[in-house]
DNA sequence: CCGAGCTTGTTCACAAGTTCACAAAGTTGC
DNA sequence: GCAACTTTGTGAACTTGTGAACAAGCTCGG
């Protein structure tokens, strides 16, 4: 009755199967058709035995002695991933970096496409942003439902963003990516992802400046 | 000799730091002078031990029965982020992305700012961003030294971003903040930060994926 | 068909991070 | 000044993630 395989799979293995898959499409670029642990390793940036562990977990068979088979165990990630159909995304805030996303390609060729941009100023309304046109966000439940959307991308200020979560929540939307700087609160089983420039910097800054604290500690 | 207080401070509490100091300006905009740690763990989304713990790392005081006074408990953040002065950032890679950051005035506010943007197309040199006009690659070393600038951020294709970033930690830059998809090698002492918005996205589509997968099941 | 040589898959010990639970310390009302 | 109440700061249990080590298993040459 259970499933053959079904394990638990860690939330930090998950983090670093895309990882895992960017550097086999290089390998597979360069026509390489085996690759070991220790080199997948390598260009992932981690070690050996944890590409060995992160991969067991969902039963990819590599071959002993010999290495992993680099189109099977990409074709395995991607199922893994998803990545074996195209996710349409809707970003909500047109503002300077909605619209720089919306342009920005570098998504599509790795399965996301954005297939709809909306802001809630009416004056934006109807503008172009690449092939995109900008729609007026009350329309949310339309376009997600003509365009099966499951993904929305949050790049409003960060006094809107919870009000634009809520409507994607209504709308059925389960994932959402938050570039706003704000903290969202969603209902369970709804799944949130920040990422805040600003917020690394600032990781960057206190190790900088705890940098500069400890050498003048030494000296 | 040792320093009254200079704990070891766990990366998972630096990485929550600017999100705290988020809510504490929250607050004081709102004009709140003390907050408990269940008030900060609400606005952060986290639970209320964690931010005793974060915060009792640095040794802040709260005042047991009251709370933690906002203004003070604000400053002490900054301080040990490193917000009390600015830090100049360098962006390499004039293209979309990199111009929209350049652009984009939301890290100013916190501490940022963007004070120079280089590429190493020729036809892209001298052209207006906002306010800088794009600088050749080669200058790296030039404008890092004139403007004192600590904090270098790649937004080159993959291809070009280890080039980069050797060139970044040569001229003695070791804050690196990365958004091209590529795994940078960099030596001991060099911080690299990755923002990959493809990865964000795929580790959605999988929980995405999983989350049909287990209705299926369920039915 | 066998032995040498690799590389995987897994176990185990340890490190990092989270949550609980509670004593200590402060405040407020009487 | 004392009792009731609130909230911090922290030790300890627990959970999650990492890295080393090694047995099991595969390939290849002879």
């Amino acid at each position: 009755m259970s499933s053959p395989r079904r394990r638990v799979i860690p939330e930090a293995t998950i983090a670093r199967l895309p990882i895992y898959q960017r550097c086999l499409l290089e390998l597979e670029a360069g026509g390489r058709t085996k690759a070991s642990s220790e080199q997948l390793a390598e260009l992932a940036g981690v070690n050996g035995a944890k590409v060995r562990k992160d991969l067991s977990y969902f039963g990819t068979y590599g071959t002993r002695g010999v290495g992993y088979d680099v189109p099977h165990l990409l074709h395995e990630i991607r199922r893994e991933l998803g990545m074996t159909h195209d996710w349409p995304c809707v970003i909500v805030g047109a503002g300077n970096l909605g619209t720089a996303l919306a342009k920005f390609g570098g998504f599509t060729d790795r399965g996301f496409s954005v297939v709809a941009i909306m802001d809630v100023d009416e004056s934006k309304v109807g503008q172009k942003v690449g092939a995109l046109t900008i729609r007026h966000e009350d329309d949310l439940a339309d376009v997600v439902a003509e365009l099966d959307i499951s993904i929305g991308i949050i790049t409003t200020t960060a006094g809107a963003a919870q009000d634009v979560a809520d409507q994607m929540v209504e709308v059925g939307i389960r994932s959402i990516l938050n570039f706003a700087p704000a903290t969202l609160d969603v209902p369970f089983g709804v799944l949130v992802r920040d990422v805040d420039v600003a917020i690394e910097l600032q990781i960057l800054a206190f190790h900088e400046e705890r940098r500069v604290l400890s050498e003048a500690e030494i000296v």
